[in-house]
DNA sequence: TAGATAATTCAATAAATCAAGAGATATTGA
DNA sequence: TCAATATCTCTTGATTTATTGAATTATCTA
């Protein structure tokens, strides 16, 4: 992955109602959501949710496809993947003490 | 980790020029390096150097101490290490797939 | 203490981001 | 085709962020 792709990822996810919308789409799976029910799960009025999901899938965190009247919303596991392999293995260099703390749930704060 | 917390992280890592200094600062491990070092190395005049490395040691990424005339900035691996794991375990409720790819460097794109 | 060095802070400007509501667009079914 | 539903786009104003150069602060050494 390039530095601009990582970054516009981490831009992407450095905001606290995208964060949840991420962690909404994760729960759900393959299946996805549509932009009513994220919306609807993170809080977000239908402009906002529509504003904040664009962003998303700009940086290819997530993608999305029409179903009848509704967008499905989908996490797109290898970009999200790609990103960390891209922050752990290429910018820190898999740093041993990072990367036990990254594979680690409990090594941490 | 909290969220905010690792909010914070990341929107400090979602910048090309504090991303190069993080890349930077873990080449040089426990040593650290000089503001005026990772301003050079980064292609950044002092004040703009100045600027970002504060934001990046007030989100935890990195910690500093005065050395002589010098302040050296260094990675602090367990906040970063552990803003990965809240992403990967937490947020990503540690995904099969973006699991792989994280771990694999040569899993994902 | 005076001068040199290293880093930070300040001021000004430009650009990007966020939130909310109004209105526009796309799709479906009566 | 008309009405209902779902989503997106546009606009406004407020806030935040990034950049530069000048000024300031802290530290060391002759």
């Amino acid at each position: 992955m390039e530095e601009t792709e990582a970054i516009e990822i981490l831009g992407a996810l450095a905001q606290a109602t995208r964060l949840r919308m991420v962690r909404y789409l994760v729960n759900r799976g393959e299946e996805g959501a549509s932009a009513g029910e994220i919306g609807n799960a993170v809080a977000a009025v239908s402009s906002r949710a529509s504003f904040h999901l664009s962003v998303l899938e700009k940086s290819g965190a997530i993608t999305s496809r029409r179903r009848s009247r509704n967008r499905i919303y989908r996490i797109d596991p290898d970009r999200l993947g790609g990103m960390l392999s891209y922050l752990l293995n290429d910018c820190c260099s898999a740093h041993p003490r990072i990367r036990a703390c990254c594979l680690d749930e409990d090594c941490c704060r």
